[in-house]
DNA sequence: AAATTACGTCAATAGTACTGACATAATCTC
DNA sequence: GAGATTATGTCAGTACTATTGACGTAATTT
């Protein structure tokens, strides 16, 4: 069996091999820019969640403000994300993308996506809710809300307010 | 739909929670030691590759020699890892573990495991076997040499070789 | 004998992360 | 309204992982 001594090392090996690749198509192109990973998970959560404060991605990225200021930083003085104050609370500061940031979002996970596209149609798995139902199982219980799949959670009706 | 102009946000995001908190049971341990993840990986390829080369694991880890010299040098002089002069080519050096890095390695994989035995069963997939798939066609076709599940490929019949 | 290979090492640099401390403005609480 | 708290920004120092380039040694190949 791939289970040696009870532990699954053929899953832990996969998972180390499957996001190895799945990272190195964007680190070329954001090579390109002269960013790197943090600055691609930056931009992509801000593209995906248009309006984020700063201290919400904090708690997505589980990072510290340090940590993330150089790099979001460089994101807005090269006119990828912009900052606007918050409606509600003038202290927050809510993060958008800019058209430029939204291509380069864009651009970053178009490769990512047709991998995993490929893998699909490759593993011949009919059912593509089968991987996220196995994904999300893999998040930390009290972690699952920062998951917004969209519809594929509770399709149907209203996947409002968290 | 979770696939938004074309693109599969939703796998992609899945795939970076998952693996976030994936690699942060380890990273409690490691901790510990003084480590960090790349001593991780050294470690683990070394425990489950016994013999492998520095070149092999050069190319599996995809990192540089002399970023990989630091981190096993720390494993060699904390008696985790053995150098032996290869038996065919003297110039090779092979890696083998030391019970103490086995049982590093292994205290390592088993919060891995279990959060991966825990996700299979809470999304009710069956069949492993869907999600060895899926995870193996995310890698590099010319890289998928180097994965090594053990007997999980050809188990029982054949879903046999590529 | 000369070229190549496998490995080790030195120096310099970059990207990402951390802790701790401090500042400012806005909001909340009493 | 005064004071506490919150959201954010910033400075200083440090650690880990990674890079490129260069050089050395021993073993193997040509």
């Amino acid at each position: 069996m791939s289970v040696e001594d009870g532990i699954d090392f053929a899953i832990i090996e996969l998972l180390f091999f499957a996001y190895r690749d799945f990272t190195s198509d964007p680190d070329q192109i954001l090579a390109d820019y002269g960013f790197g990973r943090a600055h691609h998970r930056v931009l992509h959560f801000v593209n995906r969640r248009p309006g984020l404060t700063v201290a919400e991605l904090l708690d997505v990225l589980k990072i510290t403000k340090q940590s993330l200021a150089r790099v979001l930083k460089q994101l807005i003085d090269t006119d990828h994300v912009v900052q606007l104050q918050g409606p509600r609370d003038r202290r927050q500061r809510e993060l958008y993308p800019t058209a430029k940031g939204r291509a380069l979002a864009l651009a970053l996970a178009r490769p990512q996506s047709r991998r995993i596209h490929a893998a699909l149609g490759d593993s011949g798995i009919a059912e593509r809710t089968l991987v996220e139902r196995f994904l999300e199982a893999m998040v930390n219980p009290e972690l699952r809300a920062q998951i917004d799949v969209g519809s594929a959670k509770m399709s149907g009706k209203s996947h409002g307010e968290h």
